[in-house]
DNA sequence: GTTGACTCCGTACTTGACTACGGTTCTAAG
DNA sequence: CTTAGAACCGTAGTCAAGTACGGAGTCAAC
């Protein structure tokens, strides 16, 4: 109860996604559907949108929707075993996509300085940085 | 001279993408077409391989195309002022991703600490830590 | 000097992630 | 009780990013 009142309209404005976005999302079993009482429409509460709004940050990290899929799963806690070699390999991944977005920082602090001195070649090594084999 | 001598097919293979994206990267302007000498083949060289591995590993940060297309441009040192704050602009847009990887990487952490303790429920704060507002 | 592997090019197909459409059903406000 | 604005549902369309295809040209080796 509390704020276990939102239509799939509002959950959608408050997530700032589409309708059709939710409800795609259901149809991948990506977010649950919630029972509708007596033929009628369906309520959304808060863990919804927290999980929309997760759905979406995990996008803009380069993840898809199957690998958002087995990140929720972690979360649900069950299956200790499986969920922790799952998570290991999250972990690595996640740690791999850490050192490219630092590279990429240090990069683009490096070319912000150049920049700053107001010398007119302010090229910057932000390739040779991430490009690396390793 | 040197390694300035691979074909379109060697190119991919070491980047580890299909013939057909390198293709497919010129006609969008990614990736330059170097000049075929006297109706023949056309040679590639080391920093055509960099750049597709940079196109790749930003592609896995969640950057699209045209995103690594400005990105791309940075490293070309023109334009500094302009240049200056499209850098600025994507710095703060990769110290946002870290946070969340950071954030992400926390859980992920703790979810393995919690496995590793034997106990059976492990659920983790994964989406409770990404899901926020700011 | 032919053959087999590869390149070149344009066009068409595929996949993931939505987004739109249209008809029906609710449901809250007047 | 009507009615405007949602929600519901299936199906179809869109867009980014490839991926495949097929015919013609090239080139190294035999």
């Amino acid at each position: 109860m509390g704020a276990e009142d939102m239509t799939i309209g509002r959950l959608a404005q408050a997530a700032e996604v589409n309708v059709e976005t939710i409800r795609y999302y259901q149809r991948l079993g990506l977010l649950p559907t919630p029972p509708r009482g007596y033929g009628a429409i369906r309520r959304y509460g808060p863990q919804d949108l927290k999980r929309v709004r997760f759905i979406k940050r995990a996008q803009r990290l380069g993840f898809s929707l199957e690998e958002i899929e087995h990140l929720l799963k972690l979360s649900a806690g069950e299956h200790c075993a499986e969920t922790k070699a799952l998570a290991e390999q999250k972990l690595r991944l996640v740690e791999e996509k850490l050192a490219d977005l630092q590279a990429m920082e240090a990069s683009l602090k490096t070319l912000i300085q150049a920049c700053g001195t107001g010398r007119s070649g302010c090229g910057c090594p932000i390739i040779d940085n991430l490009s690396g084999e390793a």
